[in-house]
Formats: C-alpha cells, sequence, structure tokens
DNA sequence: AGCCAGGCTTGGT
DNA sequence: ACCAAGCATGGC
C-alpha cells in the first residue's frame, strides 16, 4: 500500500529518460534543470533521471503511480527484449549508441493526433505544432510549486517583466515573464478539436494537415471510429482500420500502434530509418523499396518496432 | 535561395 | 503495380 504523495521514486535500471524522451515518439516533453516536465493526461509530471531510477514529481498527490509506470514502461524487461534484436553490426552499434532508449506507451489519441500533424514535418516544428495546438484547444494545467513552499510568490518575480531581446525581431523588444512553466494546458480532446473549423486548426500552422485533423477529430468525438476498439485487434487488423483515417498511411499507422498501443511488431518506416537501412544493411546497392520493406518486416524479430526507435534514434544523434 | 522535413493522396503511365 | 506532383510551413 503506497501513501500519496507529490513525489515518488521509480526504481528502474537501463532506463535513458532523455533519450526516450527526445527521441520523436512525443513531442511535449521540455528539458529544464536537468528534468523534464511535461503533461500526462491531466497532470503535470516532472521527471528527473536518477542513478537508481526515475525521480516523479506531479501537482497534487498521487497514491497510485501506475499510470505513470504504464506511460514510462519501467516495468518492461530491456534486457529481453534487446536479446531478440539481430546479431548483427548496425543493430550492435545502435543499442551501445543509445543505452537505456525505450518505447513509451502513449495515450492512443494524443499519439495519433500528433503523427497526423507530423508528415512532412521536422521534429522542432511538430512540437510547435502540437504546442501551438494545446494552448489554443487544451485545458489550463496547474503546476506544481513542487521542492519550493512559496504561500506567495516573491513580489519581484511576478510583477517584474524581464525585458529580453528577442533575436532577430528587428530590434522589438517584448516583456516576457522568467517563471514561465512551460506546457501548462492538456492535449485537447477529439470533442474540443471537432467543434473547431478548419481555419481554427490552420491557425496553429498544421498547413494541409489541418483537415485531416479535423475529420479525424470528428469521426472520433462522435463515435464512429472507435480507437478503444483497436486494443482488441491484431497488428494488422489494427494498422488497417487506423488507415482509414484521411491522412493515415502505413508509416503513421505504425508510429500509432508502436507508440500508444504496444504493438512491437510495428515498424515505422520515414525517411530516417529507410536511409538506416539503406545504408547500415545496404551500402553502395541499389535495392527496390519492395524488397527494403520485406526486409524490415522480417529481419528485426518480435519486436522490431522497438529496434526501428534504436536505429532511428541512432541515425538521428550519432550518424548526423 | 533552394532543399528538405518521423508522408499521404491522387492522377499519370 | 510503380512514379511524380502537389500539398503548407519553417529551418538551415
Amino acid at each position: 500500500m503506497e501513501n500519496a504523495s507529490t513525489e515518488t521514486l521509480l526504481r528502474v535500471r537501463d532506463y535513458d529518460l532523455a533519450a526516450t524522451l527526445d527521441s520523436g515518439q512525443t513531442f511535449r516533453w521540455q528539458p529544464r534543470d536537468d528534468s523534464w516536465t511535461g503533461i500526462i493526461g491531466q497532470r503535470w509530471v516532472r521527471l528527473t533521471q536518477m542513478r537508481d531510477g526515475i525521480r516523479a514529481e506531479t501537482a497534487g498527490s498521487v497514491a497510485d503511480w501506475r499510470w505513470l509506470r504504464d506511460y514510462l514502461q519501467t516495468e518492461t524487461d530491456l534486457d529481453a527484449v534487446l536479446k531478440t534484436f539481430p546479431d548483427d553490426a548496425p543493430m550492435r552499434d545502435a543499442v551501445a549508441a543509445c543505452h537505456g532508449l525505450r518505447v513509451l506507451r502513449q495515450d492512443p489519441w494524443e499519439c495519433l493526433a500528433s503523427f497526423i500533424l507530423s508528415s512532412t514535418k521536422q521534429i522542432v516544428q511538430i512540437r510547435q505544432i502540437v504546442a501551438l495546438l494545446c494552448e489554443r484547444f487544451g485545458e489550463p494545467i496547474i503546476p506544481a510549486q513542487v521542492g519550493r513552499a512559496v504561500p506567495c510568490p516573491p513580489p519581484d518575480e511576478v510583477s517584474a517583466p524581464i525585458q529580453q531581446q528577442s533575436p532577430g525581431a528587428h530590434g522589438v523588444t517584448r516583456p516576457t515573464f522568467l517563471v514561465e512553466e512551460g506546457e501548462i494546458y492538456s492535449f485537447p480532446t477529439p470533442q474540443r478539436l471537432a467543434n473547431a473549423t478548419e481555419a481554427d486548426l490552420r491557425s496553429c500552422k498544421m498547413g494541409f494537415r489541418a483537415p485531416n485533423l479535423l475529420a479525424a477529430a470528428r469521426q472520433i468525438a462522435d463515435g464512429q471510429f472507435d480507437l478503444e476498439r483497436l486494443r482488441h485487434l491484431n497488428l494488422p487488423e489494427a494498422r488497417e482500420e487506423l488507415m482509414k483515417l484521411r491522412g493515415v498511411g502505413g508509416k503513421i499507422a505504425d508510429c500509432v500502434l508502436l507508440f500508444a498501443y504496444g504493438f512491437d511488431g510495428a515498424f515505422p518506416v520515414d525517411v530516417w530509418v529507410e536511409r538506416a537501412l539503406r545504408e547500415l544493411y545496404f551500402p553502395r546497392r541499389r535495392v527496390a523499396e519492395k524488397r527494403l520493406r520485406h526486409f524490415a518486416a522480417t529481419h528485426f524479430g518480435p519486436h522490431a518496432g522497438y529496434a526501428q526507435q534504436y536505429l532511428f534514434h541512432y541515425m538521428r544523434t550519432k550518424m548526423k
């Protein structure tokens, strides 16, 4: 029986929090003071990498931390997963370079919506679009004043804006507060977005992706499309179902299946992973797309998606 | 300035 | 069944 508390230590080894939260599977976590702050569901959370695990702080008392262990997948036996990877040089290098990288278990709707917004966008830009979407349509969340007992904020911290030069803004200075807490909005529900207009969504800089997100939100909001039902399907069935949504092809479907539903066999192939496959496994060879997909589908074993995440992060961070 | 970005859809052979 | 263009937007 756990006592209700606003903080806990999740004991876990071989968990690289930074690699996990910054490897393009999720888009809202922000680094700050050796910690990561973000929103999980309706909760503000701060996570800190410790030697013996992950320290978690949140707003409001928590009696049962299962939701967080589930999101972070701290119970996953990483060694058991790594043992299923093919024993070849590229995979060994990727695992060595990204030791402790995990695949999260995210909320299906947030994951789906985020990846609908991801097509032909760099990760930094996906983050910006998602941030705008949450600011405009999410519910405000109260961040915890963790670690500092502040009955009332010091007057100079609140009332005195810091003059800050925004770079490249032609000499325009804007007053900003130094104490901004980063993410303070929940991810908008399908219902909320279903009531928005396409123009509203376009104002979040999502361009041609706006009608796709809007259509998905409306289909889910009115019950025509059931994200929960996908949990009871097998991988190919669930994949086919997701691909019925406008703007969702094989790659985005695979991302959602892997990052939200825990289908470890899903193997998203984007430009980075395709590059990894061609350069690491078929150097200086012309390989047809068809054959490459067959290789991807057969070579990496039951946790292929996990292997894919190692290749992806390896290519992005270590191979430039 | 031009190319590319965790792609998908559509219309051409 | 395969190929290219087009799609918004921003960073480099």
